[in-house]
DNA sequence: TTGACTTATCAATATCCGTTGATGTATCGT
DNA sequence: ACGATACATCAACGGATATTGATAAGTCAA
């Protein structure tokens, strides 16, 4: 798998965090549909102006959305490589884990790589 | 986007929250290479035993890992599934939430929607 | 300039979540 | 049966995170 300086990783964590929490992830929901401003958002949660502040500050910190200054309206959208990072990520995680077992018909986790490398305590 | 129920929105919540968090996101990476037993993740990880236990039934509850006993020993593998339905909900996502843009040369978030279901706040 | 409107920020509080050390349970070798 | 090993569970604690109501900051129309 790629290699990922600290900063990358922080920033992976940052951004799955940011969608696994409720409110944001139905923002997120919302927002696939388009761009939004905040009052828009608050008939589509019901939810209090001042929480959906705090949790579109978090999203846009982690880099999974962006605003757009309209007047006195803010227009917060999807970033597009920031999903696509993390759905990278997992695409990842998930070629490298399994091998395709013929017998089975199915992906198996890897089962020899433990042992492989010596380090196993279970023998 | 696909309709999901309330409990395969709680269910994706759940995945999403598992992996959230640097100790599990450890895990998942180190099982990444196959799957391994909770004396191997102590070494690999630096981790008390019993946060490990914590930490492998959050992913496990969340259906991100499962475990086969063989012995004394259990050992965790990642579940291709539940990373496929993450990975597959954050492609859902970002295909939907953009449009390209020719002129611009990139994705651009759809602005039109808001307006067109005509219960916009800013006009 | 004034007042209405949209959003951000703040302090206080409540709730959730992870860590730790101790104990419990199951399995194995002798 | 006994002790050792691998793992799970529990209660107590502390820290992080979300919610709420109030206030501040910026924009616009009159």
């Amino acid at each position: 798998m790629t290699n990922r300086t600290a900063t990358q990783e922080e920033l992976l964590l940052r951004r799955f965090q940011a969608i696994a929490e409720p409110t944001r992830l139905g923002i997120v929901r919302q927002l696939t549909s388009g761009e939004r401003c905040v009052c828009d958002l608050q008939g589509d949660m019901d939810a209090a102006q001042s929480r959906l502040s705090f949790h579109l500050k978090k999203l846009k910190e982690a880099g999974v959305v962006s605003d757009r200054r309209e007047g006195r309206w803010v227009h917060y959208s999807l970033v597009p490589e920031a999903l696509e990072e993390m759905r990278a990520f997992l695409g990842e995680v998930k070629d490298e884990c399994c091998a395709w077992d013929s017998g089975a018909g199915r992906l198996v986790p890897l089962r020899a790589s433990a042992d492989a490398e010596g380090g196993a305590c279970c023998d």
